[in-house]
This record gives structure tokens, C-alpha cells and sequence, in this order.
DNA sequence: TAATAACCGAGACGGTACGTCAAGTCTTCGG
DNA sequence: CCGAAGACTTGACGTACCGTCTCGGTTATTA
């Protein structure tokens, strides 16, 4: 195990600062996600924060992370099952306080195109592989269509709850969920 | 006919500074819409923008609206063909370019809350209510299920675009709107 | 007479900064100069400041011509007679509060060597100026040695002062500027 | 002879940090001079300065000592001859690279008043101590008129070589140190 | 020989100031 | 009243430096 010499970091800033931004999003909304602000709030010094991220955008998107961080749905034998499971887990995650703002804040940060554009891309796709393993293993059960073009239909799981919360503004609910699950299973679902 | 005293606005205005808007986003992103650079390109002074639109987010949905505008799908006769048209001309709208960059600002400026939020809502909402149009006349046609919860169903139908694009960062294509088209009529057309 | 286009500068925004270094300076010392701390003071903003200089060094040194700005010398008829009278000048502009830091901090400024350099290298020029007048007018008057270096005679009569002040860290006082007088008379004054 | 236990210190450093901001000054100016970067360029931690130096303005003090230290005239029968030989000791030492800015940096660092204030009275006093023993050696001999003020003397003779460096800001060269021995020599010689 | 104490390089830490930039308002002039 | 031009306040940004502290490791003196 190689160490690096001098100081070690402190495991305290790294997340106390990811405490804060999470706070005052939930707390103040988008506007008040401030380097100084976290920093006073984290109880830490703002070079402390520029060492860990490279900059505001890499912070929201380590934040968002924390939040909507990798779900695992256990084979449950049926698709239908999974599917509705995969939007729980969503629906959970959206309804924590802060999380729009976080949301809109990572999609805005993600355009910079600086370094924070990988680690968002990354994020995305490790979100997004679930959702695929969910349908492939549909298809390998026979439960879903053969032909069913899995990317296509990943994006088709993932995206209404997202526009629901993000571009309607909207908290999804549970009715909504299982409406969105009952029209993507007769989409991708095979014919009885 | 009113007149108010004094001398009139310039219309020319209006139409520089939603084109230097444009042009800036699809130049150089999101970060180089500031309101010096907006006025500077329109060859404009700032107060003339101010005086037209209350603050930057208003701008920003001012100038998305130029973009993706009131859409407009007259009846088909089928619904298949009426959905792939709606997403068709979503799809033209999101291949001109810096659209990705406009959406994610007014998504991020749509959080703050100001006056701008209820601009913002109207906006989703007429941009929403054709696929909702299109909807329900497929309904009373009879090719749409009876049963589908139309709003649901609009928020399935707009958002994967939008998805794609924005979140997933990638120019959706004809085949996957072909695609889209082919799981959603699975999803709510009536069956045979 | 020239008018520039635009909102012109306020006049009140350069004098409020100047006192404010000032201030500063006579009540905290030179570690208490902060840009923030100035504009606070002067009810002033940043920007503001750094429109009219462009750093700290310029700022500090153009505080210090108001201090110690030009100082003229009547023609009093004896060459001793002015010479006290330039070190009495001297004597009372050190006197105040705050002008030895601010000499300190002058000549740490002028030590980097960007605009600041010549704004301060013209100031010096200024302030020796008087001097070389004074023994200028001695040479013709006849109670100045003829063959004196006016230029190596005016450091020698502006030198004592300041490193009394700067260097020893002592307040000049009368006896002193008495005892530098007649020394400098004896110099460089003609032999009875 | 007492000896600390523990690790003792390695004499290479403090040279080589003197050395270090030497060199830096005379190569890239004062603000060069930063702690980390001494470190860097002596190849010793920053933690092994501080416990050489309690800060930043010692660490000057002490470089400026290697400098000008302290230099010692000897009697060579003559009050002038004795005058010329501190200033060309002074020359020389103001013609190494560098020592404008240190002087420079000196001065604004006493006047912080923190310990280094003592270091540098000090260090001040017994650089010119030198030249009152040169006075007092001439008031015994006969060749300083009796009446002189030996301190304002001091001075009168210490002041003109800084200032034209520091002040001025021009190399002081042969020319200038023999009309400054001449005039001095006028101001406090004895009549013959 | 072992323990201890002070040293060493490396580098993170809190704090504080720097100089810059953007948003939105205000003031001058001229049309 | 509208227009351009530009100065203004506010407040955040990201960087730099200072002096301290914490590591792992080394070197000498003491037990």
C-alpha cells in the first residue's frame, strides 16, 4: 500500500464539505451553494475545498453523487418487479429535500465542458447501468421483447421521473411511478 | 391605439439581443452569456435590455422560446404518426446547435424562483399541451387506450428527448426516435 | 474640452479612498491597508478602486502624494534660512500620524517594479526638486560654494530626515533638523 | 557545555535558506520571496525555517546581516580617511545584487512590530556603530570640531548612501561616496 | 541496546488578502 | 422617453501566501 508523503488529508473535510453543500441546498436553495458559504458552513477553509475539486462544478457534482449514488436491484424473478423497484428507488432519492436544486445545478455545471464533464458522464452512465442490467436480465428471462433496443429503453425508464421532478417541477408520487411502470412494461414487455 | 410619450422602442432591439443570446450559447456555451457580452454582441446598451426582460433568467426563457416554440401537429388520422411528428420536430429543434446549453441555463435559472419561475412554467406547460392535444385526439379515435393517465403519458412521450440531450449529453437521432415512437405506441395504443 | 461618453467618474469615490488609506494607516498601521478594508472605509466598492489604480502599489503611492506632496520654498534671501525652512516642511509632513509606515510601505511598493515604478520614480524627482532650487539659488545668490554637486548636496539634505524617521525609527525633532542645518550649511555653504 | 538532546541541527540548512533568499531577491526581486519558495530553492522543508526563524521578517533580518554586516574600521590616523573607508565599505556592500530589494524589504518588514522589531533595532544600532567610533576617534584626535553632535552626525553620514539606493534608487557610485566624504568632512571637520 | 527527543522532508490545514468578474442599477449625454 | 456608454454596488470567484500541524522516518544522546 503506497502512501504519499507529507500530511495526510483529513477525512473530516471531505465530508463535512459534501455535508454542507447538501444542507444548503436543502436549506436555501441553488443561489446559496456559495464557496464561502460552504466552506463556513463545513467549518473549513475554502484552499481546503479547491485541493479536494478542482472547481464549484466537481463539488456539485461529488455532492449530487452522494445523493443518487449507485441503486442495486436484486433479481426478483420478474421484470415488471424490478422495473417498479428501479423507480422506487428513484422516487426515495428525489424526495430528499435539496435534490432538484442539485439536479438542475449538476445539469448546468455539466455544460462547462472543464474536467467536471468527465466525472458527470461517468455519474450518468454508472446511474444509467442498473436500469440496463434490469432490462437485460428481462430479456434473458424472456420477459421482456427480444428485439427491444436496451439503450433506447434505459433512457425511457430513467427520463420521465427526472422531467417530472427537474423540467415540470413537480415532486413525482407513487401513483405517478406506477403509471410510468405499467406503460413502460407494455412497451418493452413481451406479449403474453 | 395608445401611445405612451416619448420616443418609441426600437423593435430592432428586441430581435438582436435573442439573437446574440443565441448565437453566444451556440458559440461559446452557456458561460459566455453575460449580460456585457449579450448587450456588446446586439450592439445594444444593457439598460435597453433591462428595460425589455426583468433579469437574465427571463432572457434566457425568452430565448429558448424563439427555439423550441409552439409546436403545432395537425391530425393525422392515426397517432402513430402524429407522435413520431411531435418528436420530429422536437428532434429539429434540438439539432440546432446550443440548444443543449440553452436548456440546461433554464433549467438551472428556472430554481431561483424569481418572476422568471412562472414564465418558465407557462413555457413547459404550452410546450407540453400539443403532445397532450395529440393525445387525447387519439384517445377519441380510439387508436389510444381509454385507460392511459394522459398526463403521465405526455411527461413519457417529452421526456427521453429532452433525457437524452441534456443528461445523457448525446444528439438524439432519427432511429432513436423511430424507437421512442415504436415503445410508446406499445406503451398506449390500444391494442388490436 | 473633451467629454468622454458614459456616466463620468465620481469625484468623491478618488478622495473618500485616499483618506481611507490614510486612516488606515495613521490608526492600524500598514498591515491594516487592505483593499477590502479600504473600499469599507470609503464606502466605496472594489472595482471602484482598482478602475483608478491598477494595484496596491499605485494606490499606496498615490496616497502618499497626498502626504508629502510638493513643497515650495520662497527666496528668503539666505541660503540657511531656506534650508531650514525645506527641513521644517519635512519635519511637519513627518510628523503626522501614519507617515512613516507609509514611507515604509512606499518603498516596499516601489520595489516591484510595474507601473507603480514610475509614478514612484517621478514623485521622488518632485520631491527633490524644491531642494536643488535651494541650492541652485544659494550657488547665485554666493552663499553656496560654487563648486558643490547640487545633485549629491540635495540627497544629503533630504537624506537625514527620512532615515532618522525610516530607519532609526525615531521621530525627527527640532535640535535634530537644527544640528542637520548647520552641518549642511558648513558643507556646502561659502567660506566667509 | 551544555548540549540538547535529541537530533542536532544540520548546519547546511541555514546557510543554504540564507543563500536562498539571496539569491531570490537578486534574481526576481522581493516578492519573490516566499517562504515555500526559499524552501524549494534551499531544499529544506518549511517547518526546519521556522525553527531557525520565528518569521518571515527575522529570516530578512538575518539575510540582511550576511549583507552588511558588521564592519570595522581602523584607525588610520586621519578622520577622513577613516569617513571614506565606511563609505566604500557601504558601496561595496550596496553593489551586490539584490540589496536594494532587501533593504527595501526590511524596511517595510520592521515596521510590523512583532519580535523582529527588537532583531532589527538592533542590527540597525550596531551598523552604525561603526562610524560613531570613527567620530569619537576624530573628536579625541582633534580633527572633529568638539561641538559635534555625534548621533545626528551618525546619521548625516549613514543616510546619503541608503537613500540614494533605496530613495533614489540608483547604484550610489565613487564619485558620489567622495563628494559625500567632502561635504561631511566640511560639516564636522575641525578649522584648520 | 533500547528508548527518547529533536530533527528532517513533504504537504495539508486555517486564515486572510488579493485581484477579477458578473449582475443589476444609475447617471450622463444626445436623438 | 429611448438610446449608447460606462461608472457604480454587491458579492462570489479562484489563487497566493503565511505560519502551524501532522505524518513517516532519521539521527544523536541518554538510560
Amino acid at each position: 500500500m503506497e502512501r504519499r508523503p507529507g500530511r495526510p488529508r483529513e477525512e473530516r473535510v471531505t465530508g463535512a464539505v459534501l455535508s454542507a453543500v447538501l444542507d444548503l441546498v436543502a436549506e436555501q436553495g441553488l443561489g446559496a451553494v456559495t464557496m464561502d458559504a460552504v466552506a463556513a458552513r463545513a467549518g473549513v477553509s475554502k484552499p481546503a475545498i479547491y485541493r479536494r475539486w478542482p472547481g464549484k462544478h466537481d463539488l456539485l457534482i461529488a455532492a449530487a453523487e452522494t445523493r443518487i449514488g449507485t441503486l442495486s436491484v436484486p433479481d426478483l424473478g420478474d421484470f415488471r418487479a424490478e422495473l417498479r423497484a428501479v423507480l422506487d428507488a428513484r422516487l426515495q432519492a428525489y424526495r430528499m429535500p435539496g435534490t432538484v436544486q442539485l439536479l438542475a445545478g449538476l445539469i448546468a455545471a455539466s455544460q462547462e465542458g472543464g474536467e467536471a464533464q468527465g466525472a458527470y458522464r461517468r455519474y450518468v452512465t454508472r446511474i444509467m447501468g442498473e436500469t440496463r442490467k434490469v432490462l437485460e436480465r428481462g430479456i434473458a428471462r424472456g420477459d421482456v421483447r427480444a428485439g427491444v433496443d436496451v439503450r433506447a429503453a434505459a433512457t425511457l425508464v430513467a427520463a420521465p421521473m427526472i422531467f417530472r421532478l427537474v423540467i415540470e417541477q413537480e415532486l413525482p408520487d407513487e401513483p405517478f411511478a406506477a403509471e410510468v411502470t405499467d406503460m413502460i412494461a407494455r412497451a418493452v414487455g413481451a406479449p403474453a
